[in-house]
RNA sequence: GCCCCCGUAGCUCAAUUGGAUAGAGCGGCGGACUUCGGAUCCGCUGGUUGGGGGUUCGAGUCCCCCCGGGGGUACCA
């Protein structure tokens, strides 16, 4: 349930009484708004709603509180509504609901903090897409994680989720790999090809062409130049393909589906789009060149869809691509997820959107800011055609992909992200993912040690100490970060409650004694193993959520 | 030049999108429990939120100017 949906309804009705009965007069559509206070003696929730009216009702924001509390019926969860400082009213949860939440998580299990936002709305995440033509780098893990854990958090608050990644195996750079690719492995058998001029330079070209060479042996060799580049180029797709997919496995991450660009070509729906819009007027040709007429559209520069050689841009392949996402594979909802490097492209794709007659709000683009990698102090400079990568794999090869994920995830996607190195793989035991995962190791244990003892009849309403009370609050609150997940599409949130629910149980664990052999505790070991049950059922989730492992031991 | 993101404690970052006395982790210093895991816990240390104006009951958050970092500004992706 979400408590803070729930709270909105029942200010809003207050409101409502309290305007008739002091005979105010509000302007129409009040949103009333419910947020959780800085500091805990004031409350579980609070609503700044008066101070909000003061001017417009010229009284006192604390006669208005006061009016509105006055007209808030009592319910479960509530224990009391106190009017405090400049005019907040601020709520807090009753003990017996708190207590019975226990009761709650224990019938739900894992579904517990679900919510039902999406209302079975079908939405697409499309994420990673990196270009097949090299190993996945540190920020194709940021990317990675922010896009996978969005998608958790969104079948968790009720859509249907399908995890996409689109394939740029059309277009100039797919070239540019074939060719140099090609070159390697005549390299490999002794010719003497030189690589072209702004080609692929990493290692990796080297040893993908030698492997090739092993395999296929000369006979693209006999090709002409053409059809073996062509025939080479395949070949490393591939490879490469499945080097992408397997690094992804390493970190957790499948897809629902792998859509190739070149298919938009292939079926002919690149031409039928291009039409559409062709005849929607927003076509332009100059220069020897189709342009996207996006300045109709209040952009401001035309953008180039097919160049004079012929040859489509991406971002004609992205308006295919996006028309088959909501046309024909009817998505309600498609979240893209870029690097700021593509930051330059949002506009131009919402003109796209309304170019096909879409509802732009129904395309979301996360773009997050780079990694910054750095080693001894000092940036490394990442770029795949010069080779110098710090690949993702060799991240998780080397401090695990719990912390990992965990450690990308941690942060606002606006936020700039410096990546030490030395400390990443050096001192990793410091990184607060082991932490979260300590609990719930140590609750494990819990039960290891409590053997067989059966609980199921224990009294949840024996917990009332401050330290049950404080770990309760932090268990109930998993809707809500569920819901600020989706709402601000800014999935770091889980991992800062991951912290403080792993927190308020280690502070629990410090001072109240679970299993007791004395008899006389009896029942409220009974009752503190439940509420064990229930963390451990919530931070397993939550874990889940991040895509990190549940250990029972470390 | 123009556009986007950022600038918060020594370091890495939060701050419920305008709310109450700006919080965590790491580092540093000092402590804790003779039964459930010390990868834990507690305390201390630490701030003119880059600077300056403005908007209002109220600003880290919004507006303007300046400084600094990153990204974009291609018939690359």
């Amino acid at each position: 349930m979400l408590i803070k949906a729930e709270l909105e309804k029942l200010v809003k009705k207050a409101l409502e009484g309290a305007a008739a009965k002091e005979g105010w007069s509000l302007s129409k559509e009040i949103k009333v708004p419910i947020e959780r206070p800085r500091e805990s003696r004031w409350g579980d929730f609070a609503s700044p709603l008066a101070m909000q009216l003061a001017s417009q009702l010229r009284m006192p924001p604390r006669k208005i509180a006061e009016a509105i509390a006055g007209q808030i019926p009592d319910v479960d969860f509530l224990e009391k509504i106190t009017v405090e400082g400049p005019g907040y009213l601020n709520f807090i949860l009753a003990p017996v609901w708190l207590a019975g939440q226990v009761e709650e998580i224990l019938a739900q299990g894992e579904a517990y903090g679900n919510i039902d936002i999406g209302r079975g709305k079908r939405v697409q995440v499309e994420f990673v897409s990196a270009n097949p033509t090299g190993p996945l780098t540190v920020g194709s893990g940021r990317n990675a994680v922010i896009g996978d854990t969005l998608a958790n958090a969104l079948a968790a608050a009720g859509y249907e989720v399908q995890r996409e990644y689109y394939i740029n195996d059309a277009g100039s750079q797919m070239r540019l790999f074939a060719e140099t690719l090609y070159a390697r492995y005549a390299q490999a058998l002794g010719r003497d090809e030189p690589v072209p001029e702004k080609g692929y330079r990493g290692q990796y070209m080297v040893d993908l062409g030698r492997e090739i060479a092993e395999e296929e042996g000369e006979r693209f060799l006999r090709l002409p130049k053409e059809e073996a580049i062509q025939a080479v180029g395949e070949i490393g797709l591939r490879k490469m393909l499945a080097w992408i997919k397997d690094d992804l496995e390493a970190i957790g991450i499948r897809y629902d589906n792998w859509f190739s660009e070149r298919s938009l070509y292939q079926d002919g729906l690149f031409e039928k789009v291009l039409e559409l819009l062709r005849k929607k007027g927003f076509i332009t040709e100059k220069e020897g060149a189709v342009w996207f007429a996006s300045t109709e559209l209040g952009e401001s520069k035309d953008n180039v869809l097919i160049r004079r050689t012929g040859e489509p841009t991406y971002f004609a392949s992205d308006i295919a691509y996006h028309y088959d996402k909501f046309f024909r594979r009817g998505f309600d909802w498609v979240i893209d997820v870029w690097g700021a490097d593509h930051q330059g492209h949002v506009p131009r794709m919402k003109a796209m959107m309304k170019a096909l007659g879409l509802d732009p709000a129904r395309l979301s683009i996360v773009i997050y800011q780079l990694v910054t990698l750095k080693r001894g102090g000092k940036e490394v400079r990442l770029s795949k055609r010069t080779g110098e990568i710090i690949t993702l794999r060799e991240l998780v090869d080397e401090v695990g992909s719990d912390a990992v994920r965990f450690f990308l995830l941690a942060r606002s996607p606006d936020s700039h992200m410096d990546f030490d190195l030395d400390l990443a793989t050096q001192r990793s035991s410091e990184n607060p993912v082991y932490y979260i995962q300590y609990a719930h190791a140590r609750i494990c244990s819990i039960f290891r040690h409590a053997g067989d003892l059966d609980y199921s009849d224990g009294d949840v309403q024996l917990l009332r100490h401050p330290r049950e009370m404080e770990l309760l609050r932090q268990l109930v609150r998993l809707p809500e970060v569920i819901e600020i997940v989706v709402a601000q599409l800014a999935p770091h949130h889980i991992a800062y409650y991951a912290q403080e629910l792993a927190n308020a149980f280690h502070l629990f664990y410090r001072d109240c004694r679970v299993v007791s052999s004395y008899p006389e505790d009896r029942e409220i070991t009974k009752a503190r193993l439940k509420l064990v049950k229930a963390t451990q059922i919530i931070l397993a989730k939550v874990l889940g959520l991040m895509g990190v492992s549940a250990p029972e031991r470390m």
